[in-house]
This record gives C-alpha cells, sequence and structure tokens, in this order.
DNA sequence: GTCTATAACGGGATAGAC
DNA sequence: GTCTATCCCGTTATAGAC
C-alpha cells in the first residue's frame, strides 16, 4: 500500500497548491513520474482520491471535535481549541477554498462533508455550554441557535472569504487573524466581563501575530 | 445587439439553474439553437459571457448600495434594504454559489468582485453610523470592524452555506431566513432595546415566511 | 450577422505487454 | 505493480459559405 499513499500525499499537496479543479489525474501521475494507467490502477481517477483524502481529514477532524473540549474552560483554552481546528482544515485547504463547488460536483462527499459540519456544531454548542455553566456568559436561546451558524459558517469560509478579499496572508498570520474573529463574536455575550475579555484576546492576538 | 442580449439572457438563467462549471459554451449555443460559430462571433468563449454578466450585476448593484441608505433608519427600513440586496444577489445567485472558484479562475473577474464586497462594506458601515446617531445601537471600536467583516462574509457567503448545508429551501424563504440571520447580529449591539428589537424581528419573519 | 463544417487540443479511460 | 499505446469524447476555436 504504499504507492497508494504516496499517491494520496503528493495529491494532496498539489490540491491545496493549485485547487482541485487544476489538476487532472494525468497531471498527479506526472508529478509522481508515474504513467496515468498505473495510477488509474490504484484509483479509477480523480474523484476516488478525493474521497481517500476526505477519509483522512474526516479521521482527524473527529479526533479533535469530540476529543477534548470538555477541558475547554478559560478563553485561552478556547483560543487554542479554536487555533487547532483551523490549523486541521487549514491542512485540508483545497476543500475549503471553494466548498460549494465540490459539495456540488461529489454528491457523496457533500454527505459527509455535513456529517463534519454536524460534529462542528456540536462543538461549538458543547463549548458555549460550559461557558453558559461557568457564567462566563449568557445569551438568549434565539440568539444562540443564530450565533452558533454563524460560528459554524465562519469555521466553513473563512478560507474562502481570504481568497475573495485577496489579502495575501501567510498561513498562521491567517490563521490567527480567524481566530481573533471567531472569538469577537463571543465577546458581546460576556456581559461586564466582555470588555476585560476582548482586551486580553487582543493583547494575545498581537503576541500570535509578532512571534 | 439583440443576439447578443439574447445570449446573456439564456445564459444568466443557464448559470443560476445549473451552475457555471456544468456549463460549456457549446450548451449556451445549443440552448438558444445557434451554431457554436455564431455564438463565438459574439462572445469568445464562456469568460467574456461572464464579465459581461458581471458587469449588469455590478450595475444594479451600485444603484442600490450608493442610493438608497440615507433613508434607512428604522429597523423596519434596514429590513427592506438587507432584503433588496440579498435579492439582486440572488438574481445573479451562480456568482455567489461557489464564489472561491469563480474568483480563482477568472482574475478579472476578482478585482471587479472585491469592489462590489467594498460597495457592500461602505454601505453597512454608513448604516451602522446612522443606527448609531440615532443612539440606536453603540459598539466598541474593535468590535465595529469585526461585525462588519461578520456582516459582509455572511452578504458573501449566505448562498454557499445554503449549498452546504443542503436544506432545500425556495428562493424567497432562504432570503428571508437570511435577512433575519443578518439582523440578528446587529440585536447584541441595542442595548435595553434588544430585546424588543428581537421580538419584533422575529414577529416581521413569521409574517414574511407565512405569506 | 448568422450559419455549417471541421480542425486542434486535452482529459478520461482501457488493453495488453513487461 | 508498472508501463506504453491508444481510443473516445467533449470543448475550444477558426475558416469560409450564405
Amino acid at each position: 500500500m504504499k504507492t497508494r499513499d504516496r499517491i494520496l500525499d503528493i495529491s494532496l499537496t498539489l490540491f491545496n497548491q493549485e485547487g482541485e479543479a487544476a489538476l487532472s489525474a494525468v497531471d498527479i501521475a506526472n508529478a509522481l513520474d508515474m504513467s496515468p494507467g498505473n495510477l488509474y490502477y490504484h484509483f479509477k481517477g480523480k474523484e476516488p482520491i478525493i474521497e481517500a483524502l476526505f477519509g483522512r481529514f474526516e479521521d482527524e477532524m473527529a479526533i479533535i471535535l469530540n476529543g477534548t473540549h470538555g477541558a475547554v474552560e478559560s478563553i485561552e483554552d478556547n483560543w487554542v481549541f479554536v487555533y487547532i481546528v483551523l490549523e486541521e482544515i487549514y491542512d485540508f485547504r483545497f476543500f475549503y477554498r471553494n466548498v460549494g463547488e465540490l459539495v456540488g460536483q461529489y454528491p457523496a462527499l457533500a454527505k459527509r462533508f455535513r456529517k463534519v459540519l454536524a460534529m462542528k456544531r456540536r462543538a461549538i454548542d458543547s463549548v458555549l455550554s460550559v461557558l453558559e455553566q461557568r457564567n462566563m456568559m449568557s445569551i438568549d436561546k434565539r440568539l444562540r441557535a443564530a450565533l452558533i451558524d454563524q460560528l459554524v459558517s465562519t469555521l466553513t469560509f473563512w478560507l474562502s472569504f481570504d481568497v475573495v478579499e485577496g489579502t495575501d496572508r501567510s498561513g498562521p498570520r491567517l490563521i490567527h487573524d480567524t481566530v481573533l474573529r471567531f472569538m469577537l463574536q463571543i465577546v458581546p455575550y460576556m456581559g461586564a466581563d466582555g470588555q476585560a475579555v476582548l482586551e486580553r484576546m487582543l493583547e494575545r492576538h498581537r503576541q500570535m501575530v509578532s512571534a
């Protein structure tokens, strides 16, 4: 199974670099100094490769999202948690640079993508609940549902947003900026502590970015 | 110039129905009972057609965004304003169903898309300013910038979000839901009035949806 | 301005030798 | 498992008739 993994590794790299649409199965074969026929022996085209890559992503995302967040309490914990999620997404960024496209083109992928979305939603819900229990935030029930939607949307479209805006930020910088953007959405529901939390977040962001 | 317009009309319809990627120049010609060669006489391929369609969109968007919003004061005015913007986007929805893709594929479009983005940003900024002047909302300067980002992001990715979520809502329903989602993001900054405004918005949304 | 016909290209996919 | 050779197909693009 070594060739199979080599194919997946190089495909992920190329897809992230050039975008999924820019590459044909033949391009991938060329990058591996491999004949198209040989590639087709392992994967019957681009689609199964993408499916296999999504499998990898799914697995790692499940570990992150279903694992740790019982331990997420402080703002700093939350920061790290969101950072890890975004980093994982960044490793498979070609899925996110044009979600709509992929979901439209590969219906099988759409289903699985929605499952990941649901996992994100549950994780956020659970983290918010912890914050509420500790009286670190309080929010109207209706607004809470909308907030979760917004946060899921942020986790899903931050890379597209960056593409559209055309700001040419490095990966780590983009991730830090997005963590901040994510966290700031929670601040207004932190009541009197909000102001202090905001300052801490901005300070933390400054540190991270200048590092 | 009549054939030219017929081409643009049918292209817009088809792109919205099937997606930009799903259609070739030949498909468009077929839909018009026209030979591919004839189509190429008017537009040298798909790209110039898309550029021309974006020109239409740009023009109408500029009228909406730069025009009315001096008159936007009450919550109801805002609701209508956002509704009109979303409706216009919906008319050219193929641009928005996978923004990342189009922007990546047609660099010329990217620039123009960013201009529209900037127009949206200015319009939102200006509306928020009005609300602030009337003491209908108050918001920390740093959070304000983030809020505007979030609102622009909502206006840009609501259609992609719908595609990804796979909820099969009708156009008008989707637009109403999105207006609500947009407006709810402002509520937390309305202070004591927030609760009442929230109820009014939800009530309005119920009316709109059941109509 | 509109049409038909056709050339040129590239990707997807497979057969069969090694 | 890997390779070469090849076929099929849809898209792009142009030449030239009407």
